[in-house]
RNA sequence: GCGAAAGUGGCGGAACUGGUAUACGCGCUAGACUUAGGAUCUAGUCCCGUUCACGGGUUGGGGGUUCGAGUCCCCCCUUUCGCACCA
């Protein structure tokens, strides 16, 4: 016998197959270019952006979480009206490539041109509105010949530098790496989470820092509050002043007669506090170390900072660690008093902020105070903290001051709030509103120090050791010096036959001959910068790529990039808030700087999408088994549903856990809609214009909500309102009003309204209702506002705020008609009985509350 | 430690500006159609008491403002994420 076909999942499949509808319809609309976008004057543009991937090779559930809705919304726009762009391409460069290379001896290049290609058809069954015509491939000579031209367009402007800096360097990836790209308590590599170690090379960064103000300036951009924070404290800005202590000979030796010795800036948020330094502390790697250290100490400075440079090898507690340092037996002079005070080195100072040196107050910076105490240095408090509760007998009050010492009033933690100046010199009773400022404005005056403003924000450093990436287009002469390589010369070509070695050099400085070329000014010999770019280089600018990314006259067509940018929408994920969205911002505003694009943010709205979890709650993690695997999905259900599931399952900014039972429903919705338009409908029955008002209505309201829902990137919302809507179409067919206009005019805004979410399934009805082609180039419905005032509301009848009824009353109702109405309920009579009404609150169309 | 966000049925989640808490969906229960159903359709489903009528309770916990609080304010608890000795 032979097997029993499942003739339900059949018989549903011959109403509605995804897997026939989909493939075709993405034919059609490929050879009839539906989804190019053209510049057009007379229609007001929108530019919306996905966040592009990286070729990978296969493309997982993430990947449609973030662009599937993206799409849906970009189709909307395009239905309201908008001219819109919506492009793709791929961030190719990249080490894992150059990782494929060396375990599956592929060339990386191959590698990453078979992704692409892999993945290309893999997103084509999204069903997306890309305009692939514009995509644009971060490795393409054509495009990286730009990455170049930018880098020496910053270079010209004095925004590339070289210097030579104690780099993080991974030993795993055999790369430097830029601080955001080291991470965790252990710093280590983002991408393969080995620790990482300090270096000493000379490397290319880019001033970031010069633009530290403009990118805390969030006024002309809506993005997340969430995104903006991280900037904020990722840039980290703090307002104090610097002063410059000096280096004093030994007492023993002192007097000869030199004015003060070498000059130790430091910066400090509490000038207010100058007075009670009482030591000074370097960072090992501070270096004056060498010479402010002397004989006596020679040995254990050396071998302190010797164990604190193994110690960044090792794993850092950061948190609670004992705080460690070795007397360097030099002593410095604070400015604000001569006092001689001795200079300490110790690791909790960080040469990569602010001078590399502090002045330690111990008195009321708790750091300084648990190193005082350890090594026994004095403690000076010169801040008066203002008293909560005001005892000034001594009494233990309250404030949290008191809190700083102990029974025997000695002092147990720093006090760290503002108060007034005591002990300070001529400054001795400023109050705490105007210390800061006063003590700024003395050390102005005295000339040994000003007002200024530190930051967190560290120079972009885009030199990397490896082969896959855009090579850096410098020429290093002996004679000359770097020279930029000529732009008529651009791109510098990444040659093909290349040798894998695991060093910790760039493959690039091991080929034969490429590196060997003449210099540009001189003519004599010179060699390559063999060091490539940082792939977030690349993508720091890909949005202006994919307008014209076949232009070879310059980085983009230049009517183009009038027409197009900036970006009205970008979509992704929030993990490059500090790394890709702040080099974008960076990057635009040096282009504006440089005058080569007129507006000086990418990006005038950002949309963060949350993470798909696995069923169990958990990350999806591919070593535990646990991912979704879209291409099944598809294949099971059609790619509409994926969509509209991932639409609909979470608040798309916030995700959430995958449900393999979820998608059923949704999968169940879009059955129902192709039933609504494909079936034959019950004979009419006799329509009465109450119903067909009613259901009018329903559809108008709809249209506002989802309108508005779609507008506000709310699509769990926008899912839920056409299944609400679905379901009353399909009880008005039910009811007998499939003949009605009210009834057609609901069913064609369904199918425009689910345009959007399920492309295919919407054209495929769009055609079996006979409309012509294509769904997508129709409008979206208007909303008529009129059509969709509701006639009755419902009154909630409240006594001393508790629902005791409702009653359905016509909106145009008068007050005094509603509160008769409210009296005379039986339901509301029970409650007031033996009770004086003393107040009735109306809520016009929605409540009254009857108060005893 | 600092900063941010979030805690709503068995589950995912709704609730626009302080005004019907639990929309929509999953799951579950009952019924219909069926040889059968893990298909489809119909009805029900926050909790407690009650045959019903009806009554009481409920948005992590506690307090407050208000005629009225999931929503605003204060304190606490939990979770997630980010930063982590930043002077």
């Amino acid at each position: 016998m032979e097997p029993q076909p499942k003739s339900d999942r059949q018989g549903r499949r011959e109403r509605y197959r995804p897997q026939e509808i989909e493939p075709r319809w993405r034919r059609r609309w490929d050879e009839d270019r539906l989804y190019e976008a053209s510049i057009d004057p007379a229609r007001t543009k929108c530019y919306c952006l996905t966040m592009l991937p990286y070729p990978s090779g296969d493309l997982h559930i993430g990947h449609w979480y973030a662009m599937t809705p993206s799409d849906a919304r970009a189709r909307f726009k395009r239905m309201q009206g908008y001219n819109v762009m919506f492009p793709i391409g791929f961030d190719a460069f990249g080490l894992p490539a150059e990782n494929a290379a060396i375990r599956r001896n592929v060339h990386p290049k191959e590698w990453t041109y078979r992704n692409i290609d892999a993945m290309r058809r893999q997103l084509r069954t999204m069903g997306a509105m890309w305009d692939w015509r514009r995509e644009a491939v971060s490795s393409d000579p054509e495009y990286y010949r730009w990455t170049q031209w930018f880098f020496l367009k910053l270079w010209q402007h004095g925004l590339a530098y070289r210097k030579e800096a104690a780099v993080d360097f991974c030993p795993n990836c055999n790369t430097t790496l830029a601080r955001e790209q080291v991470q965790g308590d252990d710093r280590h590599c983002e991408r393969c989470d080995t620790p990482v170690v300090k270096k000493r090379l000379a490397q290319w960064f880019f001033r970031i820092t010069d633009f530290a103000e403009e990118l805390l300036d969030f006024s002309k951009i809506d993005w997340p509050e969430r995104v903006r924070t991280l900037q904020t404290h990722w840039i980290g800005r703090s307002e104090g002043a610097e002063v410059v202590f000096r280096t004093s000979p030994p007492q023993d030796r002192g007097g000869r007669g030199e004015e003060g010795g070498e000059a130790i800036p430091i910066f400090t948020t509490r000038p207010d506090t100058l007075w009670g330094a009482t030591f000074m502390v370097l960072a090992p790697e501070h270096p004056l170390v060498e010479r402010v250290t002397s004989e006596e100490q020679r040995t254990a400075v050396r071998e302190y900072v010797e164990q604190t440079l193994r110690q960044s090898d090792i794993q850092r507690e950061a948190a609670d660690q004992e705080k460690t340092g070795v007397a360097t037996g030099g002593y410095a002079v604070n400015p604000v008093n001569q006092e001689r005070i001795p200079i300490w080195i110790a690791d909790y100072v960080l040469m990569t902020y602010g001078t590399g040196a502090i002045m330690a107050v111990p008195a009321h910076d708790q750091r300084d105070f648990q190193f005082a105490r350890r090594y026994g240095l004095e403690i000076r408090p010169v801040i008066e903290p203002e008293r909560a509760g005001g005892t000034e007998r001594g009494e233990p009050g309250a404030g949290s001051a008191s809190d700083a010492h102990g029974a025997d009033g000695a002092m147990t933690a720093a006090i760290e709030e503002r108060g007034t100046m005591i002990d300070s010199g001529p400054l001795t009773g400023t109050p705490a509103d105007q210390a800061v400022a006063r003590t700024v404005a003395w050390l102005e005056e005295q000339g040994v120090g000003r007002g200024a403003v530190s930051y967190r924000l560290h120079d972009w450093l885009i030199s990397r050791q490896r082969y896959w990436g855009a090579p850096i287009p410098m020429i290093h002469c002996e004679m000359c010096g770097p020279q930029p390589v000529p732009e008529p010369l651009l791109p510098v070509v990444l040659p093909d036959d290349i040798e894998w070695r695991p060093t910790g050099e760039s493959p690039l400085k091991y080929h034969p001959t490429w590196k060997h070329v003449a210099c540009p000014s001189c003519g004599g010999a010179a060699e390559r910068e063999t060091d490539t770019m940082d792939t977030f280089m690349c993508s720091s600018w890909y949005q202006y790529r994919y307008l014209s990314p076949h232009w070879s006259e310059g980085p983009w067509d230049p009517s183009e990039l009038e027409y197009w940018t900036p970006v009205d929408t970008y979509t992704g994920g929030i993990e490059h808030a500090t790394m890709h969205l702040i080099y974008t911002r960076f990057f635009t505003k040096a282009l504006h700087r440089m005058g080569l694009v007129s507006f000086d943010e990418p990006m005038l709205q950002l949309r963060n999408q949350g993470t798909i979890l696995g069923e169990d709650s958990e990350k999806m993690s591919k070593s535990r088994g646990k991912v979704v695997a879209p291409d099944e999905l598809v294949g099971q259900y059609g790619a509409d549903t994926v969509r509209a599931y991932l639409m609909f399952f979470a608040r798309w900014e916030q995700g959430g856990p995958w449900s393999s039972s979820g998608i059923e429903g949704v999968a169940r919705w879009l059955q129902r809609v192709w039933s609504l338009v494909a079936e034959e409908a019950p004979g009419g029955a006799d329509v009465k214009s109450d119903d067909e008002r009613a259901l009018r209505r329903r559809v108008h309201q709809t249209i506002q909500r989802v309108t508005r829902d779609f507008e506000g990137f709310e699509f769990n919302t926008v899912i839920s309102s056409l299944m609400e809507l679905t379901n009353a179409l399909v009880a008005a067919r039910n009811a007998g009003l499939s003949g009605s206009p009210a009834f057609a005019e609901g069913v064609d805004a369904l199918v425009r309204m689910t345009a959007p979410v399920a492309p295919h399934l919407a054209e495929e009805l769009w055609a079996l209702l006979g409309r012509p082609y294509s769904i997508h180039h129709q409008r979206w419905p208007e909303a008529d506002a009129e059509a969709a005032r509701a006639e009755e509301f419902t009154l909630v009848v409240q006594v001393n705020g508790k629902v005791r009824d409702r009653v359905a009353v016509p909106v145009d109702t008068e007050e005094e008609a509603v509160r008769m109405i409210a009296l005379g309920l039986e339901s509301v009579q029970r409650h007031l009985e033996n009770r004086t009404l003393r107040k009735m609150i109306y809520v016009p169309g929605r409540l009254i509350n009857l108060v005893t």
